[in-house]
RNA sequence: GGAGUCGUAGUUCAGUUGGUUAGAACGCCUGACUGUCACUCAGGAGGUCGCGAGUUCGAGUCUCGUCGAUUCCGCCA
């Protein structure tokens, strides 16, 4: 098809141009028709540039009053200085006036307007996804995630890491996520599963002496789906040898610097902050603190000061091994209806009321327990919280964590409430030593918290030979996450790369040497032919660009994204398949109940 | 699997205690208009109130179920 072809994009064209002939192609974002004069904005990725038709142009204007949103043109003529500039927009000062139109589509009239400010619902929106994606705002987001893939590319490249694309198809394997599983045609009734991340494999690699690997790559969960989880996303997958941690934290710091630097034009720290998880579970009730909160709002546990009170509920709670802990809220006006809500809060993680205290200017204090605490505890509380006059104390006392991730949640929604996030700061944060187990008590076994192939601290791997609960759930592993304003957005370890340590570790999550085999049988097989000291990291790349993009969703940094219920409404999948691709896979699908 | 919110015109929403013909804005169509850029003005078309039952003389409104979107918990690198 032959057709004019544009000379310019549709967001260059500025005052320097004026007198130039030029042709630009793109979608009729906008017609204004003001009878002697009429008016089209021309939107393409770049921006939009204003065209201008004159009816003495009889054919040309004719062709003007026949388009719609969205039609296809081609507009020759040549670049004038406005009378009336448009300051809202950078080719603002300019206008084409147009000698030519060429409608190469029509459109039929969209479901929405395209503008920036979208008043379409969601599923709408991805339903037609790509008239979406033709809003500025959300490709914007699409380019700068290309943009930061190069960063990051060229930036493992300088590192001396090699890009190995490893398989999609891979080995079912029962720890962690659910897997999203493949049929096999050539071996009916076995099965694939899409990688929930290529960790084995690069661990391989590490044998095979690549020594530095990098791979941006899908990974699939079949997992119930968050504003911040897809179930297909994609990570920086990255492994090292001959590493130890602070090798892997450098790395990855050089990388955000760079990014940070490119993209914000941010200079971050040379190196992050860096905090335990157990300093994180008591200061912040969360493994992944946002420390942008004003003020901080650190956890305090307050169980030696309340121990002897008169109310029960305290010295209950420090009597039978829990603790007594609480918050400061700083100089805000807390109302009856503010704790009402906050209390409501609570219960729903199954505690009985939310204790507070209320430190007015006039020196009294205003609480419904404070009738059963003594002078003594209420002002050791006080300074023990720094209060002054306006401040607010809430306390819980129960099970330990329970009461710290409740204070954590409950710090999280009062920032939440009274904008105490300080949105402009990047607030990055290594949270480290992580437990190796997790107890499941329905089921009274240990998990690897992280998983399997993780390596214990040094200074705990005596207790690999323990048999006592709280001596195995004390143990610390090389094992560490990335936060970044509240999100996790990188994780990783160092790895057991001893086949004496890993089979330990096996043991203790009651993994016998033949499941051990059947499951991860290849990997231990590799590891018998010197496996180096290795570890690594993911890097959550959805995440980061949300954050980039000042998004809380990571929706819009994807171009197909999927609903909460894991279908993609554009193009209707999953669906249903033909009865023979079912029989060639050899499945009979049960019969729905 | 559980809890919350939402579903009314092409779109975003309003719709009172259950009561006559379900409204507004934007978009769309027709006409007018030579400096608009959220153009303006005049007129017009447009509805399976998500779907299915039930209660009722009467349901957009109440009840139950169901489907979809979304937020959170469980789950999850």
């Amino acid at each position: 098809m032959n057709f004019c072809k544009r000379t310019h994009n549709c967001g260059e064209l500025n005052i320097k141009n004026e007198g130039e002939k030029v042709t630009l192609n793109g979608w009729v974002s906008k017609t204004r028709d003001l009878g002697g004069l009429f008016f089209i904005d021309l939107r393409d990725r770049y921006g939009i540039t204003q065209l201008k038709v004159l009816p003495e142009n009889k054919e040309v204007y004719d062709i003007a009053l026949r388009l719609g949103q969205e039609f296809v043109i081609s507009a020759s003529g040549n670049v004038i200085k406005r009378e009336s500039i448009n300051k809202n927009i950078p080719t603002g000062e300019i206008e084409i006036e147009v000698n030519e139109i060429e409608i190469l589509n029509e459109s039929e009239i969209p479901p929405f307007v395209i503008e920036d400010d979208v008043k379409a619902a969601d599923d709408l929106r991805l339903k037609y996804r790509y008239l979406d994606l033709r809003r500025k705002i959300l490709s914007d987001n699409l380019i700068l995630r290309n943009w930061v893939y190069q960063i990051v590319h060229k930036y493992f490249e300088k590192h001396d890491f090699v890009e190995v694309e490893t398989p999609v198809l891979m080995k079912s394997t029962p720890e962690g996520a659910r897997d999203y599983l493949v049929p096999s045609r050539v071996h009916n009734g076995k099965f694939y599963a899409l990688p929930q991340s290529p960790q084995l494999y690069k661990q391989i690699l590490m044998v095979s002496g690549l020594d530095r690997y990098v791979q941006i790559c899908k990974c699939f969960r079949d997992e119930d789906l968050r504003a911040d989880r897809q179930p297909e996303f994609t990570q920086i997958d990255l492994e090292m040898s001959f590493v130890d941690q602070n090798d892997v934290f450098e790395i990855l710091e050089g990388m955000f610097f760079e990014i940070w630097k490119d993209i914000k034009g941010i200079e971050l720290p040379a190196g992050f902050r860096r905090m335990t998880y157990d300093e994180a579970m008591n200061k912040y009730g969360s493994d992944k603190p946002d420390l942008r909160i004003k003020g901080g709002m650190e956890i305090e546990n307050i169980s030696e000061l309340v121990k002897g009170s008169d109310f029960k509920v305290f010295s209950d709670a420090a009597a039978s091994g829990g603790i007594v802990a609480g918050i400061k809220l700083q100089s805000k006006e807390v109302t009856r209806k503010i704790i009402d809500g906050l209390t409501e809060f609570v219960k729903k993680s199954g505690f009985g009321g939310l204790g507070y205290l209320k430190f007015n200017e006039d020196g009294t204090v205003q609480s419904p327990i404070v009738k059963f605490l003594n002078e003594e505890i209420t002002n050791n509380i006080k300074s023990t919280f720094s209060c002054a006059g306006g401040d607010t104390v809430f306390i819980l006392s129960g099970e330990k964590m329970k009461v710290l991730q409740t204070l954590g949640q409950l710090r999280l929604r009062l920032a939440e409430d009274f904008d105490l996030i300080d949105e402009t700061r990047y607030e990055f944060l290594w949270v480290i030593d992580f437990p190796l187990f997790r107890y499941e008590e329905e089921e009274k076994r240990f998990y690897a918290e992280h998983h399997v192939f993780t390596m214990p601290k040094d200074e705990y791997l005596k207790f690999l030979d323990s048999s006592d609960k709280d001596e195995i759930e004390s143990i610390r592993a090389n094992c560490y996450d990335l936060v970044l304003n509240g999100h996790e957005i990188t994780s990783g370890s160092i790895r057991i790369h001893k086949p004496e340590i890993q089979k330990k570790v096996f043991s203790i999550i009651g993994l016998t040497d033949e499941e051990a085999k059947m499951k991860f049988g290849f990997i231990l097989e590799a590891f018998k032919y010197g496996a180096p000291p290795h570890g690594g990291a993911a890097v959550g790349f959805d995440r980061v660009i949300a954050i980039l993009c000042g998004l809380k969703s990571i929706n819009d940094t994807i171009a197909f994204p999927k609903t909460l219920k894991a279908s993609s409404l554009m193009d209707e999948c999953p669906s249903e398949v033909a009865t023979v691709q079912l029989d060639e896979l050899g499945i009979e699908l049960k019969k729905k109940k």
